[in-house]
DNA sequence: AGCGTGACAAGGT
DNA sequence: GACCTTGCCACGC
């Protein structure tokens, strides 16, 4: 698998995160059938030109942290994008349990693949 | 062909 | 909490 594939493969995941829910970069790799390859999720969001409507700001680190340092335009950014969508901040995180994403949370939300409306 | 770096993670001290 | 180690690997020098 060439490098260019992988990283479309990680925007795709990325962009299957619905609104309102963050996952982070460990999850992204699993679910896209890359383990233990969190780094590369980074890299691959890094690579987003502005033209790609990739929802980068969705994924964070693990235990629910912004990766950028607090205080930069980007942690900012990344924050007023996750607030607009409703994801609200406990301190300096995100409480996963309640906005992490999970296909099984999508399936009692909305229903089976198929069955969704919208 | 190394070697340091990095939008990372998990486990340990 | 603050570090440290190990695993991971694309990229730039």
């Amino acid at each position: 698998m060439g490098t260019l594939e992988t990283y479309q493969r990680i925007w795709r995941t990325v962009s299957a995160i619905p609104r309102g829910r963050v996952a982070t970069y460990g999850q992204i790799a699993d679910l896209a059938g890359l383990p233990r390859r969190a780094r590369l999720v980074g890299r691959a969001l890094k690579l987003l030109e502005d033209e790609q409507p990739v929802p980068w700001y969705r994924v964070l680190r693990a235990g629910g942290r912004i990766a950028f340092t607090r205080g930069t335009p980007q942690y900012r950014e990344q924050r007023a994008r996750l607030a607009e969508e409703g994801v609200l901040f406990e301190g300096d995180h995100i409480d996963l349990e309640r906005y992490g994403w999970s296909d099984a949370l999508d399936r009692i939300l909305w229903g089976p693949p198929g069955e969704r409306e919208r």
